[in-house]
DNA sequence: CCATTTTCTGACCGCATGGCCAGAAATTTA
DNA sequence: TAAATTTCTGGCCATGCGGTCAGAAAATGG
């Protein structure tokens, strides 16, 4: 079933998430390969982004590109392949971003201010990225019809965040609550901040993002009666957005 | 423009959110034409909600139907109409059934409470038209490429949600917060837990509506160091889901 | 400098789409 | 019943899609 001729890409990826794979064996690639790679993924990242998934044509992108369709089918296996690859791209980026933000904070206000806090610094400084994200996340199906990164494919972070939470309860941090629904709606919150974002560009980002760690801590913290600004909440003010 | 024979609908119907149209003039439909126009949005619910709008074509739609691809035709201007005609419908029996619990609540926390608790109630009984509406808001295009039903088509809603919020701030039972920030967020929460449960069916969506219920009645209440289970909070109990 | 390989082009294929329409069928009206 | 009108059918069209291909162009290397 494969091309005949040219480099193509691995077929055969698997099921697994966006960065499911670190197993990716990386096969060896020429000057031109990688570069065409790369210019190809960026130009599909910009169509998307502005045209929408649907529009998104071989045609489109290789017009954007500043090449020929053919070459597309050349570096890469078929348009689900070069998908695949921007969304890995994208991923790993914010995942790595947020990662390193995270590395060494304790407790559940200090996480969940720096886990809001940095998606929202990262995806600000890269719009068409998380336009084109959201676009491929709600449009690209497998060849069966379902969604390939549907809400199945988020399992992974839930579980993260669900576990974040439930220690943050354990130590006494946070009152009792379902941790997946908490997980979902947390995930759910910063997904729509960025959706309001996208079609109110004036609309203050990091004020969201702000909000947002309040609305949350709010939602998970211990009680404590009188100390509730004493107790290590991760922020403190509350300013008119708009 | 319009089709020279057959009755067709209103093609030039505004730009207005989903149901802002109290103002549409009903035009006298026979008893076939009743029918048929229900039966055919029948089927394109079905379709949707099962292939996804993309796969949702005008012979896919027909096919389930039962008729003849040229009778939609007939019936409705295009397929923008048929469409525009199906997120009526579906979103004009839900507003009533939400105003209708809704009607002489009083107070921040029973409107909480009867808010979610009916959203979840009435989409619980029509997952196929839940479906076919999360598919058309993601994806139905206007010919110049903008989302038909996107982010600002929720405006009404938001500025309801936020109105609401900004009572209780007024009154005392709410704390301080953004009520843009808060209502886009419930709407994110609540948008996702049927997300969640379409992927998840064995997932107690009246369950996850409680802990919804509870989630942002921790997260807008006015601080009331002792008699935080003596104010009306709007439930009272933790249930570990899933 | 020429042979070999890699890279690229633009035309072409089969397919699915939304819309169109001539005429058949069914229903209503006179 | 006969004429007029409404309703329906099924095939047709132009368009755009992803993918393929023969051969041109460019890069490589002996």
């Amino acid at each position: 079933m494969r091309s005949e001729n040219g480099p193509g890409g691995q077929p055969d990826e698997g099921t697994g998430g966006p960065g499911s794979g670190k197993a990716a064996p990386e096969p060896e690639r020429s000057l031109i390969e990688k570069v065409r790679r790369a210019q190809i993924i960026e130009a599909a990242i910009e169509v998307i982004a502005e045209r929408g998934f649907a529009k998104a044509s071989m045609a489109q992108i290789a017009q954007r590109a500043g090449v020929s369709k053919g070459v597309i089918s050349y570096h890469f296996a078929g348009k689900n392949e070069l998908i695949e690859r921007t969304v890995e791209q994208v991923y790993e980026a914010l995942g790595s971003f947020v990662q390193s933000r995270l590395a060494g904070q304790t407790g559940a206000a200090a996480w969940l201010r720096v886990y809001i806090g940095s998606i929202a610094a990262h995806m600000a400084d890269h719009r068409s990225q998380l336009a084109a994200l959201g676009e491929i996340f709600t449009h690209f199906r497998t060849d069966d019809g379902e969604l390939r990164y549907g809400i199945a494919s988020s399992e992974p972070l839930y579980a993260h965040v669900e576990d974040v939470f439930r220690a943050g309860q354990r130590s006494g941090e946070l009152r009792a609550f379902d941790a997946r629904v908490m997980a979902v709606s947390l995930q759910a919150a910063i997904d729509h901040m960025f959706a309001y974002w996208s079609t109110h560009p004036e609309h203050d980002l990091a004020a969201h993002a702000r909000e947002l760690v309040d609305l949350f801590w709010h939602a998970t913290r211990a009680q404590h009666p009188d100390d509730d600004r004493a107790d290590g909440g991760p922020d403190d003010h509350h300013p008119a957005l708009s």
